[in-house]
DNA sequence: TGTCAGCCTTGCCATTGTGGGAAGGTCAAG
DNA sequence: CTTGACCTTCCCACAATGGCAAGGCTGACA
């Protein structure tokens, strides 16, 4: 199958697949005389293997390794779980990063009238020397 | 002062006072006849605004509008709070698609022995044709 | 057989915000 | 006058994705 069709049946772009063709993430596919990439039933799977990886938030490089732990029937599932378990510190982070300037905001929104007049207490807290809480 | 002074005294580094002046969010500053850049307390004071407005995750877009709105003595709060209250929602939908992803994540986790053993429904939920809640 | 649509190819540019580094000019202290 | 610390500009890099352009291939239809 050509890449479009690989790229429908598996959810990720033809672009993408050339990228982690290009990248190193995903194998060479074979070419047909004229230089198509031909796709097989296993190249989809693997393709979905990337997607899904994305769609959790692991990293081009953290698919690498997920990839080659998929492929290695003897891997320690102790491994795969360390790798989940990191990512899952990762998100975290973020998470309350995000949270952090939220309840700020939040706060600071609850405070501004939202009128006609220019008073604006989160006008204030942006250029306040003082009161700036996340990071 | 020089860049580095006010690098030092807003929180700012040079490098992104620099940028913040070619992609025109910052005014462009005076120049000592050699050429350096020169600031007074009144820069400062607008690199500290840059620097909270970015640690609250406003674009530099969104910054752009923020002085303005700083800068206009006669700004109704109204658009201040519309703008605030519209990054917040940014926030929440990066703050869902997180969670999302990490409560999946836990939940494989928790399945996952994590032992010597090669099974893993990590590995199985990422390869499996079905079953990828988020996005 | 000609042609046209719709695919494919490569390659370059843009995004967002930040950092790194090179090559060279300036300044102040010793 | 030298040296070290600063400054200048310019280019490159990241991560992941999209877009566009110029050109080649294929298959269907007249």
């Amino acid at each position: 199958m050509n890449i479009g069709e690989a790229a429908k049946a598996s959810g990720v772009s033809a672009k993408m697949i050339r990228h982690y063709e290009s990248v190193g993430l995903f194998p060479e596919a074979t070419r047909t005389e004229s230089g198509y990439r031909q796709y097989g039933d296993k190249d989809v799977n693997t393709l979905r293997f990337i997607r899904h990886s994305r769609d959790l938030g692991f990293s081009l490089e953290q698919i690498r390794e997920l990839l080659a732990l998929w492929q290695n029937r003897k891997r320690p599932s102790r491994q795969v779980r360390a790798l989940a378990q990191a990512h899952i510190e990762e998100l975290d982070t973020k998470l309350k990063e995000l949270q952090a300037m939220k309840a700020t905001l939040e706060h600071l929104v609850h405070c501004c009238h939202g009128d006609d007049r220019p008073d604006c207490p989160i006008i204030d807290a942006l250029a306040d020397h003082a009161a700036m809480p996340v990071r």
